[in-house]
DNA sequence: ATAGGGTTAG
């Protein structure tokens, strides 16, 4: 067959099969110099298993005798564009091993993909390279040069960049101003965006949400009117200034008005009744959508998770993988899954998914170990969930919050006060979450004393006791019978005791058998909770114990025909 | 090459 022919085929062929079929023609005429043409055809292809493609691809690179800088740069820009970018990454080292000279494709698709990875060592030693290589003048590689910098918030190196360029496209620019608008730098940015030559949507799309998350919603919609040409970017700006600034009514208005709508428009407002607890609303715009794409799912998925309704985040997973256009789970997915089995306690269902990994094409990271070290930690499996904290490649606040919970609620307190130590060592300040932990490990401990000087000593850290931590501090004194300093600790709250707190005092008294503070507790908890009969029998039990049993017997008349014995309060505070 | 969307700990 004549290379011509060839050509034409290539132009045509658009599945993997045919492009093997042509693979085979090439090698048996010898035409080895259409092996990058091949290459390329394929990559402009419009197909949804981007793996599958990037690993031919990948393949057919190594396939080639003397792979070219072209082909390289053609598999580079298309892992990069496909998201794929540590593989990317990846190829690029590999070229610049072959020590074959990058073309520009090769080098700002490598600055890109490190810029969404911040693999800053990688991007840096690629900055180095972009003078050896002579891309001083090329304003691809010079933009995503200022861009990468930009993306990770150094805004005086990006400015560097900037300045030094010898032609600056509108791109440049508006790189430049998405960096000082995320840096929250609006003064300069606003300054820069007056003096942008040729303003275009972008440019006033990211003026606009960074007036917006800077809290500025009027400013950013007078921008938003005066703009010369609206698209759907700026509604979706406009609508995500409003739920930042936490008036879901006026994104909702916006939803509702604006002339078209995608995913992004969706999936914002979503995720907005999500935050505002409106799990409701949130499923009925999800069902609303026609074509729900992975990052819907995720949404919603994680909006059940986040609203404490694990079984439905469950649910909606499961309905995911069953759909007809088969949806492909990612790591966010299975993050907020390992969620909702941590809640539920559902080791079994994890190691269902579990078996799936490899078909999902998901690799455990750090952020996914984190979550299971909550899931473990929580149906006990400690041993477990110290194994795969061991193995994270870098311990962080929450990791170890996660850690540090987990070994308080099984019981190992001296463990807790260790890892809090190693945190702190490691010039990691703790946060609420952290103490949570931390005090549930005094409190299993029954280490009173400890606990106290721990919970003092939070505010040496700029944090404010929330009332969970006075909960698990009454909680604490009260089980080792400081009943009085539990009652005190109440009284001096600086907010609302909540029927939490007054649960733990009154169980303290069933406990101790204390009959005073028993009824003050009892009264407030039925103030507080429309269920009360959980908190009745345990006054009524402590009637008994003290023998006053003609109390006993109003209680109880006062509780008649009501059932009590799967009371979710009494379970919760059950004495191991 | 740039804007707008979904992840983990109580």
């Amino acid at each position: 067959m004549a290379a011509t022919k060839l050509i034409t085929l290539m132009k045509k062929c658009s599945t993997v099969k045919q492009a093997k079929q042509i693979h085979a023609h090439i090698l048996i005429n010898g035409f080895t110099f259409l092996r990058p043409l091949l290459i390329h055809r394929m990559l402009l292809w419009d197909v949804t298993n981007y793996r599958t493609m990037a690993n031919y691809a990948y393949s057919m690179l190594h396939h080639l005798h003397i792979p070219d800088s072209f082909s390289w740069g053609c598999v580079i820009r298309f892992f990069s564009q496909k998201c794929l970018f540590t593989e990317a990454v990846s190829l690029y080292v590999q070229m610049h091993r072959t020590s074959l000279c990058p073309t520009s494709h090769a080098v700002s698709s490598a600055l890109k993909s490190c810029a969404r990875i911040h693999d800053m060592l990688c991007g840096m030693s690629i900055h180095g390279q972009v003078h050896v290589f002579g891309f001083n003048t090329c304003v691809y590689v010079q933009t995503a040069l200022l861009d990468l910098y930009s993306k990770i918030g150094d805004m005086g190196t990006a400015r560097k960049v900037f300045d030094e360029m010898a032609n600056k496209s509108v791109v440049s620019w508006n790189s430049l101003l998405s960096g000082y608008v995320k840096a929250g730098n609006l003064d300069e940015a606003q300054y820069l965006f007056s003096e942008i030559p040729g303003k275009d949507v972008i440019s006033w799309n990211s003026m606009i949400s960074g007036y917006a998350k800077a809290g500025n919603v009027g400013q950013a919609c007078t921008l938003f009117q005066r703009m010369p040409e609206r698209n759907l970017s700026s509604w979706n700006a406009m609508i995500a200034g409003f739920i930042d600034c936490g008036s879901l009514v006026s994104a909702r208005e916006f939803f509702d008005t604006m002339p078209r709508r995608n995913c992004v428009s969706w999936i914002t407002m979503i995720a907005g009744y999500s935050k505002g607890g409106d799990v409701d609303s949130a499923r009925k715009l999800f069902d609303q959508m026609d074509h729900k794409d992975l990052l819907s799912y995720n949404a919603m998925i994680a909006c059940y998770a986040q609203n404490s309704k694990p079984k439905e985040a469950l649910e909606l997973f499961n309905d995911m993988l069953k759909q007809d256009i088969y949806v492909h789970p990612d790591k966010m997915t299975l993050a907020s899954v390992i969620s909702a089995c941590s809640q539920l306690g559902d080791l079994e269902h994890w190691w269902w998914i579990e078996s799936h990994m490899n078909d999902f094409g998901i690799v455990l990271d750090d952020h996914l170990a984190t979550a299971l070290i909550d899931l473990y930690a929580k149906c006990g499996s400690i041993d477990k969930a110290y194994e795969l904290f061991h193995n994270l490649r870098k311990r962080d606040l929450v990791a170890y919050s996660a850690m540090i919970y987990g070994c308080g609620i099984n019981g190992k307190a001296s463990d807790a006060i260790k890892l809090f130590e190693q945190m702190l060592a490691e010039c990691i300040g703790p946060n609420l979450v952290t103490y949570t932990g931390l005090l549930t490990a005094y409190n299993h401990a029954g280490l009173v004393e400890k606990g106290y000087q721990c919970f003092n000593s939070m505010k040496d850290y700029g944090l404010v006791p929330s009332i969970d931590h006075y909960g698990i501090m009454v909680d604490l004194f009260g089980r080792a019978g400081y009943l009085d300093e539990a009652y005190k600790l109440i009284l001096n709250m600086p907010m609302q005791p909540n029927a939490g707190v007054w649960g733990a005092l009154l169980l303290a008294c069933r406990l101790h058998n204390n009959v005073e503070l028993g009824e003050i507790a009892v009264q407030h908890c039925i103030k507080l909770e429309t269920d009360t009969t959980g908190y009745c029998s345990l006054l009524s039990s402590i009637y008994a114990t003290v023998e006053k049993w003609d109390d006993a017997k109003k209680l109880r008349k006062g509780m008649e025909g009501k059932d009590f014995t799967g009371c979710s309060w009494t379970s919760n505070f059950a004495t191991p």
